[in-house]
Parts: structure tokens; C-alpha cells; sequence
DNA sequence: TTAATATATGATTATATGTGCATATACTTG
DNA sequence: CAAGTATATGCACATATAATCATATATTAA
């Protein structure tokens, strides 16, 4: 693994290391939303949002559409959807085993 | 999505997020190793290289197994492994994509 | 052209994170 | 018990990142 390789890993992994940015997600998880859609859906502010989606478009994650005024976001690597479920499915397994070890 | 289940997801990616992280779960990916080891495979110093074990165990990715003066360090978590190799696939993919088009 | 709307961005501030140095802790051996 | 070794941790500093406010940049409509 070269070093230039770890750094690309690392950033795409940082791309979905914010809270926020998971929720713009999983908000277009069901398909593409504007930017104003996408305020609304997450309650932050629009410049926030704004940010975030500039951040995830650098990180290669999203792809960008542009109608009129209004700009669209969607999800632009499948691989997304595999590692939210990964993570969620993990955390889930260990959320359960601690209920578990917690129980008897 | 909750918002304590988003902040999880993230701190679980953010794990990831960190060239050196990446560079020890690489070289753990073969079995589990001591820091010292860790130390002179990752060419990093001691503190840091045992900090980022830390950051790791408490993101709940690795086990951890103390042996006399030795404390062992292996992946705790399968899913580490289809984790970064999707990131990886759709890196390279992202990759010749970009060459194809550097080509033509 | 002017006004109105949707989105992006500069500047600032607060917080988090990575790193190095020195040292503490835990364990083993003589 | 003293000395040596492996790992962890307190402290300080530099850098990165997220959030907010105000404002800039399109684009459309009147």
C-alpha cells in the first residue's frame, strides 16, 4: 500500500465521517434532491448543507445537476450504499451482544 | 435515522479516516501483532502508533490481547475487510476511469 | 434592467485531532 | 529489590474541520 494510496482511502472515509453528512446521504438514498430539498429533509442551515455537498462532491461521491436555479445531488458511487450497510450491520451486531452480555 | 445511530456510523468511519490507522489495520490484516511490531512496520513512533491502537479499540475494530510485556493487537471486526476493499475498488475504479479519459 | 430566488463562498471562531517529547505504568529478570 | 523492557499517557503545539453570518454569484421573472 503506498502512501499516496492510504491518503485517497483515508479521505473517502473522512467524506463519511460527519454526522451530517451521513443524514445528506441518507437522504438520497431514494434518489436526487436540490439543495433546498435538501435543507428542509436535514434542518441545518443552507450554507451548512451547502458546504457538506461540496465536501461529498470532492470526495467523488455525488453526482451534480443543475436545472434552472435549483442544483440537484445524488448518490454518484454505489459502493455508498454497501458501506452505510456494512457499518449499520456491524454496529447493530455489536449493539445486540452487549444487550445480550448486559442480560444475564 | 437517529441521531445517536448517525454519530455511531460516523465515529466508525472516522476510525478509518487516518492514513496511519489505515496503514496498522493493513498490517494486521495478515494477524494479529504486537505494538512493537506495529512500530517498526509502520515506521511510526512508539506514542503515536499505540495512541492510534487506542483510537481503534475504542471505535471497537480490534481486539487486544496482553501477553507479558507485549500487548497483541488484531481486527476485531470482519467487516474492516470488505470496508476497505470496497473503498479500494471503487477508488481504482475511479482511477482507470480517469486514465481512459486522460487517454483519449 | 430590476427584483426575487436558489445556491455558493469568504471570513471568523470554536473545537477536534495528529504528533512529538518526556515520563509513567506494568511486567520480567537478575 | 533493582534494572531493564514494552506499552501507555500527560502536556504542548500545530493543523484541520465544522458552524455561523454576511455576502457574492447565477438564473429566472416582471
Amino acid at each position: 500500500m503506498t502512501d499516496a494510496a492510504l491518503g485517497l482511502v483515508a479521505r473517502r472515509f473522512a467524506a463519511l465521517a460527519e454526522p451530517m453528512r451521513l443524514r445528506l446521504l441518507h437522504a438520497l438514498f431514494d434518489g436526487e434532491k436540490s439543495v433546498g430539498q435538501l435543507v428542509a429533509l436535514s434542518g441545518g442551515t443552507q450554507a451548512n448543507v451547502s458546504r457538506h455537498l461540496q465536501t461529498l462532491m470532492d470526495a467523488g461521491v455525488l453526482t451534480r445537476r443543475k436545472v434552472g436555479l435549483q442544483v440537484f445531488y445524488g448518490i454518484g458511487d454505489e459502493s455508498i450504499f454497501t458501506l452505510c450497510e456494512l457499518v449499520c450491520g456491524s454496529l447493530e451486531q455489536k449493539h445486540s451482544q452487549h444487550a445480550k452480555s448486559l442480560a444475564r
